[in-house]
RNA sequence: GUGAGCGUAGCUCAAUUUGGUUAGAGCACAAGAUUGUGGAUCUUGGGGUUGCGGGUUCAAUUCCCGUCGCUCACCCCA
């Protein structure tokens, strides 16, 4: 190291860069074109939002809120918070902007960094990023099927292979509440036998208890009571199940499955992949009925889900999927061999060309033999290699050299368009 | 937030057990064998405040304390 280190990046917040940043790239870009063929349209909300709106929508008790939000107090005395997830956030736009149409669905998605201060660990950072959708205005168990038949679809499509669809449904509200006083009762008669955490959320929302690893709490959950869905929410769920095994698409029944954020109401899922470690779950989701309306908007339904894409990409690389290759057939190697102030305009040429192309480059002006850039260039896995030497700079043209076939050929710049075509 | 492990070259790691002269190797990088045509081979070369700060000691990469960072697990979640 040549000088003292005096910065870094904060903690579990990444710098990302090529070429790790191309399968990002390529991840990015299928996704939108997925998400854009199925008719949903990106949304872009503003990283920073009132901490009100998270403690709101996401709940006051749940972990998230209480102890894993970057909150601060801004110039004008506001307190805002760095998002740590995506719905509330889109919920709020659309109701600010008055998005929703009656009696017709809202379906958008979103891609960006979220931020939760939790210690850093395979799959978890503090600053990630998530993939997302939500279909607003939309109520039925039809609904919800498509989602996680359009999930499949898009991982299937992605290539990942070793994945596990899971499935809960928390039941209507008032089920929920007769669940969680049935659950209350009964927790409480054991309370002393459970293990601290169990103790805490036992007092702050039972359902979570069920998300305890604690050996010794196993036995009391086996014997707690299960949940007593209604008729509706009963065949809402059937319903769901067997449209998705008309689809071909497996699932578990995961009935343990609660997601940490208050606002689900209704179906929830979780999918999970093999090469992650203790966090395996890529993506989740589910129906939350009541949260455009806490938030102030009209008495409508909605579900929709987030991925998260650090894990994603892990998963999809534990699957033997390189979405880096994708970008190899568009990257150009440019072997420079010519130096000096008057070759700056010939490789503006050549590179406004590269544009028109559609091509990426990796301009080499590294002093080595023309052995050593071919060398480079085969390393690098391009498709093309340009060769600009003292012939090429002198008849102003350069040599295109496909790399996989050998095949070479000298042209104008300008040609190159074409010329790529060519050989 | 709790716990455990780890910080040595760009990367992966030796040497630390039992403190001792100039901290090594592979990969990568560079030059040459080969003056402008590719995954090989050989030769040679450049690279290090041993994360940072302090302590013990004649002497610290090695032992101790602190700190920062990374990793994994818990918790929780995508």
């Amino acid at each position: 190291m040549e000088f003292a280190l005096k910065f870094q990046s904060p903690k579990g917040m990444d710098d990302l860069f090529s070429p790790e940043v191309d399968k990002w790239q390529v991840l990015e870009s299928r996704t939108r074109t997925f998400f854009e063929a199925y008719g949903f349209r990106e949304i872009r909300t503003p990283v920073l939002e009132a901490t009100e709106l998270f403690a709101r929508s996401i709940g006051e008790a749940s972990d998230i809120v209480h102890k894993e939000m970057y909150t601060f107090e801004d110039r004008g005395g506001r307190s805002l918070t760095l998002r740590p997830e995506m719905t509330a956030g889109v919920v709020r736009a659309v109701l600010e902007h008055s998005l929703l149409k009656q009696g017709e669905p809202l379906f958008v998605y979103y891609l960006g960094p979220m931020f939760r201060a939790e210690r850093p660990q395979a799959g978890r950072k503090r600053q990630f990023h998530q993939f997302g959708v939500e279909t607003l205005n939309t109520t039925s168990a039809v609904n919800d099927a498509e989602l996680i038949i359009m999930i499949k679809n898009y991982l299937d499509w992605l290539g990942l292979q070793k994945y596990v669809v899971k499935l809960n449904h928390l039941g209507s509200e008032e089920d929920r509440k007769r669940f969680g006083a049935d659950l209350g009762r009964y927790f409480t008669s054991v309370q002393s036998k459970l293990c601290k955490d169990c103790q805490f959320r036992l007092s702050q929302n039972v359902l979570r208890i069920f998300d305890c690893k604690n050996e010794s709490c196993q036995p009391l959950i086996e014997k707690a009571p299960k949940t007593v869905l209604s008729a509706e929410a009963k065949s809402d769920f059937n319903k769901v199940s067997s449209l998705l095994r008309e689809a071909q698409v497996s699932f578990e029944l995961s009935p343990r499955l609660v997601r940490g954020l208050d606002y689900y109401t209704g179906l929830v899922f979780e999918v999970t992949s093999i090469g992650l470690g203790a966090q395996d779950a890529i993506l989740a989701g589910g129906r939350y009925d009541s949260l455009v309306h806490d938030l102030g908007g009209p008495q409508i339904g909605a579900n929709g889900f987030s991925i998260g894409v650090e894990r994603l990409l892990l998963a999809l690389e534990a699957a033997g999927v390189h979405l880096e290759e994708a970008v190899l057939k568009d990257t150009v190697y440019v072997a420079a061999l010519v130096h000096g102030e008057e070759t700056c305009s010939f490789y503006r040429a050549i590179a406004q060309s590269l544009v028109e192309a559609g091509k990426r480059a990796h301009f080499s002006f590294a002093k080595g033999s023309l052995s050593n850039h071919l060398g480079r260039a085969n390393k690098l896995k391009v498709r093309y290699a340009l060769i600009i030497g003292d012939d090429e700079w002198k008849c102003g043209e350069v040599s295109v050299k496909r790399m996989d076939t050998g095949v070479q050929k000298r042209m104008k710049p300008e040609s190159l368009v074409k010329g790529f075509g060519e050989i």
